[in-house]
DNA sequence: AATGAATGAGCTTTCATTCAT
DNA sequence: AATGAATGAAAGCTCATTCAT
């Protein structure tokens, strides 16, 4: 058991059969539109492309936000997940830590609601912070114990990376695809020991022009 | 006369004086308030903070989408050209251009709709953006010479850097600002020519991980 | 066999017995979440507190309104079955007559439901309003033959009474418990043989101020 | 200067006059849909009714609630007006007690939101009951000082009544219409002086019955 | 016969935009 | 030209009733 186990779909027994498919169908389709259109669409649209009433949305989601956080938490989760594993089967620390980076990016290509919730919540959901904070930590710790990680920098600094190319990723989707693939490595390139200057302390003052 | 000069505010001749005054009125509202809220906010709180009278707002401006066009623009201009006019005065060219990313980041830090408008529209106006990239080519074009940019680094890189690190900016604005200033340092680090290893090419497939 | 008995459970005889049970169960639970939420509530509470899924509810039931009604009729039933057999047996017809009232009044206080009934409907169902029609005009009667009932006052005036002073209770339920009993007395001394004076003719145009 | 004059139309100076013809058509329809629908209407039919759209309904009032408020207290303040008005002109001190209840009722007679009013909060508002305790207190005064009210009757239980009776007007209006009249008459005879057992104390277990 | 999930019209409220004054 | 009231199409959410299991 480690890190990457997330919370699987629950399929609570007494449920019936057709609650779970519509759950499932409101979760799905929620998904694609939220990622189309990002979280300000109109609820109906979701149940519309879901085949179900209204009623039955907010049976399973007391509150367009609660469904919001439950799609972003499940797609999100389902990323890190396979970014995880993918990262732990890697032996070299530093192609684990930019490969995690990498393909977490390249899933959410394109979703909208994901990458607005960096800017506006700071993340899917604090679950979700969390986990993801806990894995860049396991795999920033790994390089720096090989010495391949540039000195000072801090798991909140790696976070606060993916999530500013997220926003890359969402600008260049439509009309540079994979661009945002050179922004990733020019800041990865930023982290590697061979760069020896000390990073600015988080207070405010600082000044790099001077 | 260089690329700074940007759009003088336009004083039509035959425009009366209170009406041009209101237009400056409904501007400056607009951009303190769509700062502080975002895109979203209510028309009616930018014609209240202006003291002018909605008819008189649209009167100016066709849509609330030409307002904030509008406003984004001459704040970002005036912004891009500060920036710009300290870096032309600046000798280093790596100084120069570093430093041109930390004022433009450190001018628009915790305005909203500014950072909105990059991941929505791609930047402020088309206007805006070619403007930025003429400048930041410029600046470029410096380091190249110089030798101090890493080999194979393009305008629109260096564009896209500055459009994802401003997201950080504004998530960090609240809980830890300044913190991107970290990241900033970081990722203008990884264009350093120290990093000699070449970027992915622009094509989607290419993947970092392999 | 007097008036007094009311409707009987009737267990129809090819009934499952679980089937009563269940019809049993809701009655209650409808009873009393009516009483305190009016008739309003939403059914699922009913069902709730029940145990019973919607189903079952609307099988005996076939709208929320028959439910309501059926509910209302039984508790007023009781209420006033037992209203009745307390004056039956007092001697003094006056005492008879007003203690009916108070007891009558004093076991539907604060039931949300019973009191709107009179106010919307008037009262919970015809034959409620029936039964009680019939046992005041006997508790009138006796005090009629017993000279101490003002002259003209009829069955209605005295329904009437009821179900305003209900109201009253209803409002006081909370903040002064009681209080009504001063007005339910007020009314009924207004109903003594000491005053002589003629009650207002049914027709709408009579004018107390004239 | 007395107690019965009472907030007047205010026609504030810079209003349009399309604008408080609108708010004036507003409170207009929302009386009469109120009057017969009680609160429970659907907004729409109060804007279909008074001819505007709903932005200028919300506009004028920022809620239902305080439409609804703001219309019993208009009602309800002229009613209390002008039967104050002629009680205070009526020299025999009873009359005016009893005149002032009766037109008080018989101008709310049949109107749904104002009766449902006294049910639910205890009075169109705070201030209404107010006004309205103020007034009956004056006329109470009055009696008692001219010796024909019966002792011990408090403005507490003048109001109660005149709350009490107000749903039998309701429940009456379709039917039988002026019937409430009666009812009046013999809660008021119940009033007089010459009623002169001590009324029950406010204390809950007070039974008339012993 | 029982269950509780599904339905969808209907509710209150917001806000970009228009238009009478 | 300026004003701000008016508009009405959504939007989020509820709940009496139906229906598949």
């Amino acid at each position: 058991m480690t890190l990457a186990d997330h919370a699987a779909p629950a399929p609570r027994p007494g449920r019936r059969a057709d609650a779970e498919r519509n759950r499932a169908a409101i979760i799905k389709a929620a998904g694609e539109v939220f990622a189309e259109c990002g979280g300000g669409v109109d609820v109906r649209e979701i149940a519309r492309r879901s085949g179900v009433g209204m009623g039955t949305l907010y049976r399973h989601f007391p509150t367009k936000d609660a469904l919001l956080v439950t799609v972003l938490e499940r797609q999100f989760d389902a990323w890190l997940t396979d970014a995880y594993q993918w990262a732990v089967a890697t032996e070299d620390p530093w192609r684990a830590l930019t490969g995690f980076f990498e393909q977490l990016l390249d899933t959410q290509a394109g979703n909208r609601a994901v990458v607005e919730s960096f800017a506006t919540t700071g993340g899917p959901s604090d679950a979700c912070v969390q986990r993801c904070y806990a894995i860049i930590d396991e795999l920033r710790t790994r390089c720096v114990d090989a010495g391949v990680l540039r000195s000072g920098v801090t798991t909140e600094d790696l976070f606060l990376l993916s999530g500013s190319v997220s926003q890359a990723v969402l600008t260049t989707a439509d009309s540079h695809p994979g661009k945002w693939r050179r922004l990733l490595r020019i800041s990865l390139d930023g982290l590697s020991s061979r760069n020896t200057e000390p990073l600015p302390e988080p207070g405010v003052g600082t000044d790099a022009r001077v």
